[in-house]
DNA sequence: GTTAGCACTCTCAATGTCCGAGTGCTAATC
DNA sequence: GATTAGCACTCGGACATTGAGAGTGCTAAC
């Protein structure tokens, strides 16, 4: 073996054991494991040199050596062997899922939810932008004497409902009226088009109904600004407690950046269909420099497609986690596509 | 003044400025901010006293004092002052409220949402127990070829969706039976009878239609249950970063008991229309022992009302987050009320 | 290029010392 | 009898010292 590619085995090694315990690997430790017999000498000298390169570095010292970001960096763009999930995580996966898949929104939180329990890190799933979205159709209906409900179904799936209260007693030739009136001026617009200034003439189209419709209208865009901003489901947050490397200060800045869907998404775009894998100050934003995050595009029509995301602390399970999050997002673009074909 | 008054001021004054600077207090510094004139040694004698009847206790042997659990009670039961809101930040909270009450659950998350905010601890809102709601009407809109949406209106205002799929194209003639069928049977019938056997013998008068309307049925009975089913909704986990009480591990298990509503609920039984207060060790769920919970009954019609509650550490400003709670509460409490009576 | 050996460095834990805050007690005072 | 001043005492926290142990870097030999 030459000797370059025995240094890169020692970086495999050294990350990898690291990942496994935490502790600083030292020479001898690491001759122990490794598969080829060199003395710890040897290995030393192979270390001080993958230290001098910035990919190892030491805590003090005389302690043994953790990899730098740059040495993850490697590791995972170069070293680390795939495990594919085998037959029963696969079905797993599959069986936990599908029941969800009747609705979009529900498949992400249920793809999320799953992710954070197997991995133990926080996932994140954007849901598809409403970008592409055309509003299919609009239906009202009656919940209480003032107060009824919009029902927005898109081209791609989604359902939004948006409760409202009127100033007057609603009738069922009310909400026909709502109904007739509202898809008229609606149906097969983007939801992207649903512009202020879209309401704006949509009711000085409606005259002097308008001021009836106020909240109809109001109700209306609502639900279309629902479905036209990607929001996104965040789950397992209660792992964030379980990372020692989030210092409590960053622990709180973390979660609210998870509850502001806009700053997540844009910190999350640029993301392949093949796992991305974001290590520390990689990451932009500065609360989460101390950890990783892993995205994956899932897709399902070329116009329809999301984020599946998991943050965990930089020292984590990277095969693993990589092979989980590809698979589900495999699944869940496929489960996607389904619903928006035969929707 | 007589001594055991001004043993009582001490302890008081000892809360506060716990509370306040999270130190523990020594005599000196005690008796500059206390406003009657007495030496240290006098206040000493009389801390000693409070420390013997267990109000007060000490680090190590020669530290300040801070308060026991039980100093804490008789603060909070006996000496305390109550700081009530002022006329700007009672109708702050009314704007802030009044959007969301066009629903139940909108009004209580929102509530939870704003009381996080204002507190800094943690907010749960559960919902009204279903078991007073009786279902009124049962809606279907079909969402796409194979998949549509059943709506649940109960007699308490709360309206409960659930998409569902079906293994044939579904027209408008269908959608029509299925609501007819399903309001014949569930119309006017409590949500908590909808039990298993009622859904069985349910099947059963559908005769040889049950088959075709299996997934119609699930989705009406999981609405249903979504109905009966008290669920809560908790605002601010952020905030458990900024606690430093609370050990690591603990706060994954806080977490995990915040998802599952039932539990909580459990819990939070027994709390008062006035707040009714519990400190540290006197809620039973062990890992929020080393917290407090606040919790307040809101009402709206007699059978309908829930509780809102705060999780925050031992040392808090009880006065300005009881405050905080109550009025919350009593809003909360009249909005629900009009949301019945006029829905 | 590899290895054995050795001196060196640095952390960690245990130990000792000192300072000061705050107490408890006693005797004097109101 | 309640209050106060004074003083000895206790204990924790900060700091320095020490020794053990892990692991390194370097040098010289293979």
């Amino acid at each position: 073996m030459e000797p370059t590619q025995r240094k890169l085995k020692i970086l495999e090694a050294v990350v990898e054991a690291f990942i496994k315990t935490g502790e600083p690997v030292g020479s001898k430790a690491l001759c122990e494991n490794l598969d080829f017999n060199v003395s710890s000498a040897t290995v030393r000298n192979d270390m001080a040199e993958l230290a001098s390169l910035g990919l190892l570095e030491q805590t003090h010292t005389s302690s043994g050596r953790i990899p730098t970001e740059l040495g993850y960096r490697i590791y995972v763009d170069k070293l680390m062997k795939r495990i594919p999930l085998t037959k029963y995580e696969q079905s797993r996966i599959y069986d936990i899922l599908y029941p969800a898949s009747d609705a979009p929104e529900h498949l992400l939180e249920g793809a999320a939810a799953l992710l954070s329990k197997i991995t133990g890190c926080v996932a994140v799933a954007t849901s598809p932008p409403g970008e592409a979205a055309i509003i299919k159709k609009i239906r009202f209906i009656q919940t209480g004497r003032y107060t009824a409900m919009v029902v927005l179904i898109t081209s791609t799936g989604s359902v939004k409902t948006k409760l409202f209260r009127c100033d007057f007693v609603i009738t069922p030739e009310l909400t026909e009226m709502f109904e007739k009136t509202m898809n008229e001026r609606f149906s097969g617009v983007p939801v992207t088009d649903v512009t202020p200034a879209f309401m704006q003439s949509s009711a000085a189209a409606l005259g002097e109904m308008s001021i009836l419709m106020t909240n109809v209208l109001l109700a209306v865009n609502d639900a279309a600004r629902d479905a036209s901003v990607a929001s996104a489901a965040v789950r397992g947050q209660s792992n964030f407690f379980t990372m020692p490397e989030l210092a409590s200060g960053d622990g709180k800045r973390v979660m609210e950046l998870l509850s502001h869907s806009r700053e997540l998404e844009r910190m999350l775009m640029g993301a392949d269909s093949k796992a991305s894998v974001l290590i520390g100050s990689e990451i932009k934003h500065p609360a989460l420099s101390s950890l990783s995050v892993i995205a994956s595009h899932y897709k399902s029509t070329p116009e329809c497609s999301g984020v599946l995301a998991l943050i965990g602390p930089v020292r984590m399970d990277y095969p693993k986690i990589i092979s989980a999050l590809e698979y589900t997002s495999d699944i869940v673009g496929n489960m996607l596509s389904e619903l928006i074909e035969y929707g």
